[in-house]
DNA sequence: AGCACGCCGACT
DNA sequence: GTCGGCGTGCTC
């Protein structure tokens, strides 16, 4: 033995993940007494530096590991929280089902290491004896303005506080705080942190129609009883939310947490107000633009087990929860639970997996389920409660379809008389209207009349997007954006450009054009500043300040205006194009949730679906309300191609710099492509982006049974395979978008 | 992800 | 002759 190995006696070999995408967890070596368990945050060496992981639990014993000599020694703990089993069992799990670093899944799990410690006493001030006393100091008297007259009112009752906590609780400017600490009439003292709000799930709740009692009873029965999933199924309207929000309340009177996921945290101002009426105080929320400060807190708050909700994100899945007694996914249908870079997941999946692992039930909502959710609930391992109908007696809108080749609008314009004569009706009768085309911007492609010339993205082979309020030409794809030239850069010659097909702001200007009295206003996610500015417009809406809202699908996504009584389809085929299989589905729903947005308040709804394919099966089902007929033929094709969910994808995305290069080592996937029964791999093809931000993609698009290990297959396909420098390989289990 | 080591251009 | 560009590669 040697004298190192001699020093090394007694202690401990324990395994910590670290939040890098290395391969796995690095062995360190720690002394007993330092008490680490699983779920310990540690600092260790790595490298030249320090890095922070977490103990994990203890691996079976490899027989590669290194050899204890050679082991660094763990220094020493960090913080007092812990990184609850269930959280840790998700990450192995995520990582391992999505193929990545379970390091790069730990990243999403942990905040920065301030979060850690806890929080360091803020400074603040308290009243000074010396100060006077607002009730004897007469109102005039020497200093005594009354600005600070109604801060030492204000003070004689409220703990130690920061200048800005006092300035706002007195309704004073801060500079009236700083003068009166200088006078010596406050003095230092430390903030007190304060505690989250706290919902109550003992409040109690607003009356429900019975269907939706028996609906909310059954969600809350199934609190504390393990794990189950239930499909929340009703259509727009039915009252979901009221629904499941008695499952959270029966977790809070249980003591435990509660995650809902939204597709769309930005968006959610209105979801918030129905929430704090419900439960009396706000909900902690977690989304990417969440500063630095708030997320710390909320972190902490949520490990310590004081946030007691978490609304968010996806992200918002990989959360410390204490004691998570529920988890809900609201629009679980929606694409954006699926993250498409750096870890590649579909959050609404993985909340399944949370909830399996915290052996607590999750709740799955939606209008217009996925084709997934559905074949779970058929094949017997989710449950479903449905919502028959709407809620206080408002009725389904009528959907009529007006067939663009039948009655097209006239050149240049993309408003169809049926729905011209149905907007001019409505703006008559004082209601409002909505216009909808999910096509952000003026015009999706600009070319030169002289040469023909399209304008491109310099980095994507995807067309620049006029956007003409703010005078420039953008690409959706990558953050490229230039200014409107007036010169073909190809043939010189000036001022010939044409704007081709409608974006939004192009059909609002139609709109304009025909109704100049009307107050017209567009709202996509670049007319919409922040969360703020978002909640003020849908007020405007709702106050009746608007006559016509010209939307993308933004519009669509949970708001009640209560006026509106038509929606006007632009184009409803966007989207149907392209190879990707869902097309019909994510159609079928986006257009279903805008046509819910017409007529929620008692007044009857109406919908003119503009479109060159009535004939479309998302068409039809639309018009005649047949969602299951449209489920029911959706997952015969499905089943018929092997699709998902009756057969299993996974795509390799290959991009790289040089197109020859990526081209050879791509040839080589191919040679080494799995085969089999049912296995099988198409490609390489160049991706439909087939150049992003200047890099060339290829894709590769392997089948498998539903029963076949994909995972190992890929893993199979790739051992061995270097990609060459510059070439970056992304694994997407269960792809959604196929782009 | 950092931070090293490692081979080719413009400077004191 | 050096300082420094960021391209691969390793970190228990």
């Amino acid at each position: 033995m040697t004298q190192q190995d001699a020093a090394r006696e007694g202690l401990d070999r324990i395994s910590v993940l670290l939040p890098l995408p290395l391969s796995g967890a690095y062995d360190y070596l720690a002394d007993p007494a330092q008490g680490l368990r699983p779920g310990d945050f540690v600092r260790v060496p790595l490298g030249a530096r320090v890095a922070i992981g977490v103990v994990w639990d203890p691996a079976p014993p490899d027989p590669e590991a290194k050899a204890p000599a050679r082991l660094r020694e763990a220094l020493g703990r960090v913080g007092d929280l812990v990184l609850p089993e269930a959280s840790r069992r998700l990450v192995d799990w995520v990582a391992q089902y999505t193929m990545s670093a379970p390091g790069a899944v730990l990243r999403m799990a942990m905040s920065m290491p301030e979060a850690l410690e806890p929080p360091v006493a803020v400074e603040g001030w308290t009243l000074s004896p010396a100060a006077p006393n607002p009730v004897v100091a007469e109102p005039g008297a020497r200093r005594v303005t009354a600005p600070r007259r109604r801060v030492l009112e204000a003070m004689a009752s409220m703990p130690p506080a920061t200048t800005a906590a006092i300035a706002r609780g007195a309704g004073v400017g801060a500079g009236v705080v700083r003068a009166m600490a200088e006078a010596g009439w406050l003095v230092p003292a430390h903030v007190a942190p304060q505690a989250p709000p706290r919902p109550d799930g003992a409040r109690p709740g607003p009356a429900l129609s019975a269907d939706q009692d028996a609906a909310a009873r059954e969600l809350a029965a199934g609190i504390g009883a393990g794990f189950r999933v239930t499909l929340l199924d009703g259509v727009t309207g039915a009252g979901k939310t009221e629904v499941y929000f008695e499952a959270i309340a029966a977790a809070l009177r249980a003591g435990r947490q509660a995650l809902v996921l939204l597709p769309e945290i930005a968006m959610s101002a209105q979801w918030l107000a129905r929430f704090e009426a419900r439960f009396g105080a706000p909900p902690a929320s977690w989304h990417s633009e969440l500063g630095q400060g708030a997320r710390q807190r909320t972190w902490r708050d949520v490990a310590s087990g004081e946030a007691r909700v978490v609304v968010g994100a996806r992200s918002a899945l990989f959360l410390p929860y204490r004691d998570l007694g529920v988890v809900v996914v609201d629009e679980e249908h929606e694409q954006a639970f699926k993250q498409e870079d750096g870890v590649v997941y579909h959050a609404r999946d993985m909340a399944v997996v949370r909830a399996r692992l915290g052996r607590v039930p999750a709740v799955l909502v939606s209008a217009t389920p996925s084709i997934e959710t559905v074949v779970n609930v058929r094949r017997g391992r989710y449950g479903a409660v449905h919502l028959p109908s709407r809620h206080a007696g408002a009725t389904l809108p009528r959907i009529e379809l007006v067939d663009l080749r039948r009655e097209p609008p006239p050149p240049r314009q993309w408003i169809g008389p049926r729905l011209r004569a149905a907007l001019k009706r409505t703006l008559e009768a004082g209601e409002q209207s909505m216009l909808f085309l999910n096509r952000r911007g003026y015009a999706p492609l600009t070319l030169c009349r002289a040469c023909g010339n399209r304008l491109q993205c310099p980095h994507c082979t995807a067309w620049l997007v006029e956007h003409r309020l703010s005078g420039r030409l953008q690409c959706h794809h990558c953050g490229h954006g230039e200014r409107l030239p007036r010169t073909c850069a190809s043939c010189g010659a000036e001022d010939r450009f044409a704007a081709c097909g409608p974006g939004v702001e192009r059909v609002a200007e139609e709109a304009r054009a025909l109704f100049p009295a009307a107050r017209i206003e567009v709202m996509t996610s670049d007319t919409i500043g922040g969360p703020a500015a978002a909640s003020a417009f849908v007020e405007r809406m709702i106050a009746g300040g608007i006559d016509m809202l010209v939307g993308t699908q933004i519009v669509a996504k949970g708001h009640h205006f209560p006026g509106l009584t038509l929606v006007g389809v632009v184009d409803g085929d966007i989207g149907l194009s392209g190879g990707d299989l869902r097309a019909g589905e994510r159609t079928y729903q986006l257009l279903h949730q805008v046509a819910g947005r017409a007529g929620r308040a008692g007044r009857p709804g109406h919908v003119l679906l503009q479109t060159h394919a009535p004939d479309h099966p998302a068409m039809r089902a639309l018009a005649a309300g047949d969602r299951d007929g449209f489920i029911d033929g959706e997952i015969e094709a499905r089943e018929r191609l092997s699709l998902p969910p009756f057969g299993r994808l996974a795509a390799l995305v290959l991009s790289g710099p040089d197109p020859a290069v990526l081209d050879r080592f791509c040839r080589e996937l191919a040679r080494r492509a799995p085969r089999g029964p049912g296995i099988d791999a198409l490609g390489p093809a160049p991706a439909p982006l087939a150049i992003l931000r200047g890099r060339h993609r290829r894709r590769f698009l392997m089948r498998a049974p539903r029963d076949a290990p994909l995972q190992d297959l890929v893993a199979e396909w790739l051992v061995g395979a270097k990609p060459p420098g510059g070439v970056r390989l992304q694994v997407d289990i269960d792809p959604y978008s196929f782009l």
